[in-house]
DNA sequence: ATCCGATTGTTTCATGTCGAACTATACCCT
DNA sequence: AGGGTATAGTTCGACATGAAACAATCGGAT
């Protein structure tokens, strides 16, 4: 989208960088995830969700929200699909009924057990034009970015 | 997702820096196509579409695939949805009958004539807690894990 | 004990997104 | 010409995504 637009200097220094901040975040996605989904049918919300609960234990939804970031109906619809494929279950929660627990089925423990060590070979390869630096520095930068919090 | 895995200092580093790159664009992107969504009723892809064809002129969809960085069927949907609300229409090209060329409409030029200097003005501020040395050294990073590409 | 507000999750609706299968058209080659 | 291949778009099915409206439940205040 850079297209012919012609602004202040200003303008056009933050129009480039997002611009390639924005592909390339796209572009590694894509490579990522479009092989997880080829080779195991999960998609990136779906492997963020298996992930959170290999590591971190049975979660309520809610955590599950604060842990992929996305909204409460979208992690709704990913824990139905991820329900329906037999890799995970819910539970109402005893103490307090609203909550759904969010457990691992055996199915889920040995396919995250499976994919997350390739997943994280593929990372790995998807960041080796960087150097150890140039990572940390990026992720400097990303943080600075992130942080500009429109406050509600 | 950085969750509690534990790998080599390569591993993490990876890993550490992915995740600040995908939060950085997910936030940043939030920020700005949420306001434009609110206020106009425009999506990216949509602003894209019109931002190509005001900025390069009147364009086939195979064109519009390269801007967008989208599949194709994917830019039929995003026409068909800017064809429906009047911003665009679509006019067959008389020399390839297989070509569809996106026009903006009137109310499609006022449109994006009217929106594109705020959304630039966003860009900005979003990008604004970086100096423009590390918007470009941003862009640097970016511009080099973009590279590392599958030759099909 | 009761009521009100907050929290948790679901449902609905509109859009985006991709890949695969398909149609129509163009171009090339003999 | 005729046939084969390539390209432009569309359609379809599956999943993602968020906002808004909703239901169920909890907890605090009175």
């Amino acid at each position: 989208m850079p297209t012919h637009f012609k602004g202040t200097p200003q303008e056009t220094s933050a129009l480039d960088a997002l611009i390639k901040l924005f592909r390339a975040s796209n572009t590694v996605s894509g490579r990522l995830f479009g092989t997880l989904q080829k080779e195991h049918g999960l998609t990136e919300s779906q492997l963020g969700v298996l992930e959170a609960i290999h590591f971190l234990g049975p979660m309520q939804q809610t955590g599950l929200c604060g842990k992929i970031l996305r909204s409460g109906s979208n992690v709704t619809t990913v824990v139905d699909n991820l329900e329906r494929n037999g890799l995970v279950r819910r539970e109402r929660d005893a103490s307090d009924r609203r909550v759904q627990v969010v457990h691992l089925t055996d199915a889920g423990k040995k396919l995250i057990a499976r994919v997350f060590p390739d997943h994280v070979e593929r990372v790995v390869d998807a960041l080796s034009p960087l150097s150890r630096d140039e990572q940390k520095e990026l992720g400097r930068l990303c943080r600075k970015l992130g942080l500009g919090n429109t406050q509600p």
